[in-house]
DNA sequence: CGCATGGCCCTTA
DNA sequence: TTAAGGGCCATGC
């Protein structure tokens, strides 16, 4: 039945060996299910920090979504990892981010500098990624993203200032924003009147309408723009907080 | 405006 | 290796 001269016997004897604890922890994901800004949402941590995050129906279905991605077992957490909920509101905790292709990570990245309260449109994070015109992409990469509201990928929305899309719901996005002190509503309204950019005659500078500094302009002193190059033409120059171009 | 269409490009099956 | 499709976008009625 068994031959102590086969490797691949004993290849496999050797993997049915279970691993010294450390070790254990440093290949396995631990899953535990929390509160979230917009309800609960299920968790899967390494010792890297956190992997994966789902809404699911139960911690079997997220067990599977789990082992469709990464192909690993997920075991139950004994609790959750410390920091954590305030994490899925403030999105500071350590992240594990291995296995990413580089594209989805320069898009990930880009995500993470967008401010609380504040939207970028699809076309920005594809330009931030370093790839002006996969914009589609940028946008399957971030639907794809393992974990949101960690990584803010509810802050891109369409240029027309229309939500989009979300891996927890078109709704949820909304909400989220809005909860964020987003003007979500100003900027679709503004969009829908022809208006992509704001700019301010005090500063000089021409901004995304979410950008904190838009908002502060005082509406005698603020210039609607359908383009950057018309601001441009006008003599304003990109808001280096939410970087226009 | 609202809708349809073609273009774009990274992933996955 | 290839082909199809997706959290988009600008353009043209």
């Amino acid at each position: 039945m068994t031959s102590d001269h086969d490797p691949l016997l004993t290849g496999l004897a050797a993997m049915a060996v279970p691993a010294p604890g450390r070790l254990l922890d440093k290949v396995t994901a631990r899953w535990t299910r929390v509160p979230g800004p917009a309800g609960d949402v299920y968790v899967a941590t390494t010792d890297l920090g956190v992997a994966y995050v789902r809404s699911a129906g139960s911690a079997e279905e997220f067990a599977g979504l789990f082992r469709a991605r990464f192909g690993r077992p997920l075991l139950p957490a004994a609790r959750p990892p410390a920091g954590l909920l305030t994490a899925l509101r403030t999105g500071r905790v350590r992240l594990d981010l291995r296995g990413l292709t580089p594209f989805a990570a320069s898009v990930l990245a880009a995500a993470a500098t967008i401010p609380r309260g504040e939207t970028r449109p699809y076309g920005w994070i594809a330009r931030q990624a370093g790839r002006p015109r996969a914009v589609r992409a940028a946008a399957s990469a971030l639907a794809a993203n393992p974990v949101p509201l960690l990584i803010p990928c509810h802050r891109i929305v369409q240029a027309d200032g229309v939500a989009g899309g979300y891996v927890f719901g078109t709704p949820s996005k909304e909400a989220l924003l809005r909860l964020e002190g987003a003007n979500l509503d100003e900027v679709r309204d503004l969009a829908a009147a022809g208006t992509r950019y704001l700019a301010s005659d005090t500063t000089g500078v021409v901004c995304f309408p979410s950008c904190h500094n838009a908002r502060r302009i005082t509406p005698a002193h603020r210039h609607g723009f359908a383009s950057l190059a018309a601001a441009g033409q006008a003599g304003f120059r990109p808001c280096l907080h939410c970087l226009p171009a």
